[in-house]
DNA sequence: CAAACGATGGGCT
DNA sequence: GCCCATCGTTTGC
């Protein structure tokens, strides 16, 4: 991997978009990104500092940064430096291109297009855990001289810093997972 | 179609 | 003890 996927996550992340990341024995075309900047990004996890779980984010660029959420789902970013600052960009979506078979075999029941349609499917078909902290996966530069058209806007899931347009996407993409707002605070009482 | 909701466990204040 | 960078299913228009 060279420079192309180092630097500012803001500039990294788009160009990502339509990116071969291989993992697992699966291939995709990363359709959907999310960059989350630095120490200043109340978004990210690395908000508060560095701790056991966020290290890698902390670490030299080309590693996968993977946590655990919602007590069954794994997300995965590219951790894009530099070293000591830790940006990173999440995986969200992508279109499976190799490995079809492993990919439909992980995700039982699956249409195609959902197969890493969102950044815990994504690691599911790609057989991402928490093993693979820290691991560098292999990354090509996006094929060929087609430009796609590339649309921005808020990050999904987030409470802080929603409002920032740091989600890139490959325009038109089936492939990309639908927006999701923040879910709402249960309250007391029910 | 969209909205609501439960599952389920580690991280952090 | 509360908070999640989510998903699949169910419910309701």
């Amino acid at each position: 991997m060279g420079d192309w996927a180092e630097g500012d996550p803001l500039e990294v992340a788009p160009r990502l978009l339509g990116a071969i990341l291989t993992h697992g024995g699966v291939s995709l075309r990363l359709t959907e990104v999310e960059a989350y900047a630095g120490p200043a990004d109340p978004g990210s996890h690395a908000y508060r500092g560095r701790t056991d779980r966020n290290a890698v984010m902390f670490g030299p660029p080309g590693h996968l940064y993977v946590y655990f959420v919602y007590g069954m789902h794994h997300c995965a970013n590219l951790v894009t430096g530099p070293d000591g600052d830790p940006g990173a960009v999440l995986l969200r979506a992508g279109e499976v291109v190799a490995g079809l078979d492993l990919a439909r075999e992980r995700r039982p029941g699956a249409r195609d297009r959902d197969l890493a349609r969102g950044p815990a499917r994504l690691c599911r078909a790609l057989g991402i855990d928490l093993d693979d902290n820290g691991v560098r996966p292999t990354i090509a530069p996006a094929p060929g001289e087609r430009v796609d058209q590339i649309s921005t806007g808020p990050r999904v899931g987030l409470r802080h810093a929603a409002d920032r347009p740091w989600r890139f996407w490959i325009t038109g993409e089936p492939t990309v997972s639908t927006y999701r707002p923040a879910a709402p605070r249960s309250r007391a009482g029910r």
